[in-house]
DNA sequence: CTCCAAACTTACTTATAAGTAAGTAACTTT
DNA sequence: AAAGTTACTTACTTATAAGTAAGTTTGGAG
């Protein structure tokens, strides 16, 4: 080889990432990743032993993503509206322009069939997400942007339940449900 | 052969069921319905040809089962709180003692992975799902029992998308998680 | 009693999956 | 310049998947 040694790994990551996402676990082989990639399976091999390996840094990324994204917020607080817009544009483009969940969607799916590993990181990746809702909730009320009458962490979970369904009903319905249930929690939360 | 021949089918019917709604299209294969029946896997494909046939099945059976359950609403009309807490409690049944999720949830994550047909049934049963939560919400805001103000369509689709989020969350949150959206639904709606 | 169809089993094929071992080309260090 | 390390490839193994063809048992109809 000669031309991009150094980024087969994240090309690897990439690839992977939109597969586990688009399709769950047991839905991709190395060869969707491989192929297309003009690579052979031994490659992701070399880089990511196992799928669980593979998946599991998947999900990784994803946690450090958020964390990255979301790290100020949940030191210094701020605008709880701005960052609920911000979660939500986020998730309205991985649904209708990534075409791909949420890995947590995916994982429960998959659940009984998964390695250990994959699932430990999802568990993790959810308390992480809930925890950051829950904050934009409770902030949100304080600084009376948002309207509720339960507890944060219950809004915040029911917020996450309601885009995790809509990612899976608009590939059956199409793409208009997702901008219909984002608008309908807007308008739950008295915005 | 000996015992009961006629209903092996039904058998198989069933166990495919809770494996598809369990783990996915692609999370089981026959050898985990043929194993514990005791049977052979060319047994399952005399009764189902293909895993299409079967999965197909349990889709349209999904359907039929929901069709005789809300036949007599659907025309006739009733308590739309009582239809409402009837379908919560039958979700909440198939989440938390079945384990397993709405039909839809599976076949939106493998989509790209499946048959036309199961696509074609999964489709069909999200409009008639959702023509019957549209309904159920239309009846219970006439008869003053919910309070809302958009369109049936959309509360109805966010509801629904809500409750395919709690199976998921379910699994990696705990068991508690179900209940707390439901009550979250049932405040929504002014309950 | 015989024949026949329903409901299977046995035995097989073909395809694909994850994973591994050994070899190789190129860059890196000493 | 030699030796080692990184990043692969080739070639393979083992397991499992869906699906099929041909044979076998069993209960019932004529």
């Amino acid at each position: 080889m000669s031309i991009p040694r150094t980024s087969t790994r994240e090309h690897i990551l990439k690839r992977a990432t939109m597969l586990f996402q688009g399709r769950g676990y047991n839905g991709f082989s190395f060869k969707d990743i491989s192929a297309p990639m003009g690579i052979r399976n031994a490659a992701i091999h070399y880089h990511f032993p196992t799928k669980s390996d593979l998946c599991s840094a998947v999900i990784t990324r994803y946690r450090d993503l958020l964390k990255s994204e979301t790290g100020d917020f949940m030191k210094h607080g701020g605008s709880a509206k701005s960052q609920l817009e911000a979660y939500l544009a986020f998730i309205r483009h991985e649904i209708l322009d990534a075409r791909c969940m949420c890995p947590l969607t995916n994982v429960a799916v998959a659940m009984d069939t998964l390695p250990d590993e994959v699932r430990a990181q999802a568990t993790m990746l959810s308390h992480d997400l809930l925890a950051y809702l829950t904050r934009v909730m409770e902030l949100g009320r304080e600084q009376g942007e948002f309207q509720f009458n339960c507890a944060a962490e219950q809004k915040a979970l029911s917020v996450k339940a309601t885009l995790q369904g809509a990612g899976q009903l608009a590939r059956l319905m199409g793409p208009q449900v997702v901008d219909q249930v984002i608008d309908q929690i807007r308008s739950d939360l008295g915005l």
